[in-house]
DNA sequence: TAAATGTTGTC
DNA sequence: ACAACATTT
């Protein structure tokens, strides 16, 4: 009989250290091989095979596996579907235990849940933890037991609760003795896969503390690059949320919030699955008649509808994969309420487009860009982005540095006037919500 | 995490 | 003339 094994099986918890999965699975008094799977059911799907983000979580793997053999284990990498690999896993190895963190995306979901179904045919059970969030689900609740919809009374509630044990690190490496001694057959190259590197560096892994330390007062400034960078980490794991909301604690109440968003976006999509569906949260903003122009649309990706402020965040993100977070916003409204095309669809481009992309947050600030979310914006809220540009960046130095031909002639006109297109959107708009009421 | 417009208070 | 505040969208 085959020495009997752990399985901790790592998919967007890309880490070692204080890694809820690892820490039971150590813990678990059987070797533990850590898995990693890049799955073919997601990366065949992608159609640009210079997609930053496989290169990112091919380097971090690649990171993995190295400190694994430091500790005289290896990390076992598949390139293929979830379900076969499980399929030969079982073949191959004695498995005595399987633990992973909750991963809650609708595909997720349902990959976790076939894997389950699998594992407990054999009678293998799987273990799920709690690990991307603080707060999961159904842990911050209003007093009659109801899920929050609404930013500031959940962001109250969710600080009434914690405390030192909910962002406590989980110690793993106490027990990195237990890691499987031997090693595997490598991780495949990008190449091998199909993709390929662009070779420029990430966003660090360290948490940058002087920058949340400032974080309130430079957050709005662009051109400041006064924002922490942190999302691509969350997004993979490759940073700890508890580790990062511990020095936001300390450092930046401002800074905590914005975390504290990230919890309520993951609960919202959880109680209010219609949203997994393409729906508006408030379902009258399904009713609004969207012009959705395609050439527009064209434009608005490519950053020439002639608004310098958007353009410069549309190329920001097209260039580098990240875009400053109040010109998410700007360019977001932009979309939805000057050229009135679907949110949906400038959802899909930034879903495209963002190292940082995450289902839940990205919908939930498209949402609330296009008025039709949880504790949104009214429909009259109408962003004016040169207003916007005259606050925070009221010398042009973001503008000029993503679009340098600004004082040339051939920078595009405005592909819209401001004043007829806010006005455009506002009775649109009105039109759709107002039949609810009547 | 809005912006535009109108009203009032101050000089 | 203009800032501060209120109202409307």
């Amino acid at each position: 009989m085959k020495e009997k094994i752990t399985i901790c099986w790592l998919r967007r918890d890309l880490r070692l250290q204080d890694q809820a999965a690892l820490y039971h699975a150590l813990r678990s008094g059987h070797p533990v091989v850590v898995l990693f799977i890049f799955d073919r059911e997601i990366l065949d799907d992608l159609d640009d095979r210079r997609d930053r983000r496989v290169e990112f979580i091919h380097q971090t793997v690649t990171q993995l596996q190295t400190a694994l053999q430091q500790h005289g284990s290896d990390l076992l990498v598949y390139y293929d579907r979830p379900l076969p690999v499980w399929k030969q896993l079982l073949q191959q190895y004695n498995i005595a235990q399987v633990h992973i963190n909750h991963d809650y995306e609708q595909y997720a979901i349902d990959r976790d849940a076939a894997v389950r179904t699998l594992l407990e045919s054999q009678d293998i059970p799987l273990y799920s933890y709690k690990d991307q969030c603080i707060f999961d689900r159904d842990e911050v609740l209003s007093k009659a037991g109801k899920p929050y919809s609404v930013f500031t009374p959940y962001s109250k509630a969710w600080k009434a609760k914690v405390n030192d044990f909910y962002l406590r690190s989980y110690p793993t490496e106490k027990y990195f003795k237990q890691f499987y001694q031997g090693s595997f057959s490598g991780v495949p190259t990008l190449e091998s896969m199909n993709f390929e590197a662009l070779g420029k560096p990430f966003p660090a892994q360290e948490i940058p503390v002087a920058t949340i330390e400032t974080y309130a007062e430079k957050r709005d400034y662009p051109a400041l690059e006064a924002t922490s960078r942190m999302s691509i980490h969350l997004r993979f794991g490759t940073v700890s949320i508890r580790e990062l909301a511990r020095k936001a604690q300390e450092l930046s109440p401002t800074y905590l919030n914005e975390l504290i968003w990230r919890d309520f976006y993951f609960q919202v999509l959880y109680h209010f699955p219609h949203i997994n569906t393409g729906h508006a949260f408030r379902k009258e903003y399904d009713r609004i008649q969207w012009r959705n122009n395609e050439a527009e649309f064209e434009a608005w990706c490519q950053g020439r509808t002639g608004y310098p402020l958007v353009d410069a965040g549309m190329r920001q993100m097209n260039e580098t994969g990240f875009m400053h977070n109040r010109i998410r916003m700007v360019t977001a409204s932009f979309l939805a309420k000057h050229l009135l095309i679907d949110w949906r669809w400038g959802e899909a481009y930034f879903a495209k487009k963002l190292l940082d992309y995450d289902f839940s947050a990205n919908n939930g600030g498209w949402q609330w860009a296009a008025g039709s979310g949880c504790d949104a914006s009214p429909y009259f809220r109408v962003f004016n982005p040169a207003l916007q540009a005259k606050k925070f960046d009221p010398k042009g130095q973001y503008v000029k540095k993503w679009v340098p031909e600004i004082d040339q002639v051939d920078y595009p006109d405005p592909i819209v006037e401001h004043e007829t297109a806010r006005e455009r959107a506002i009775q649109t708009y009105r039109r759709a919500v107002k039949k609810d009421s009547n």
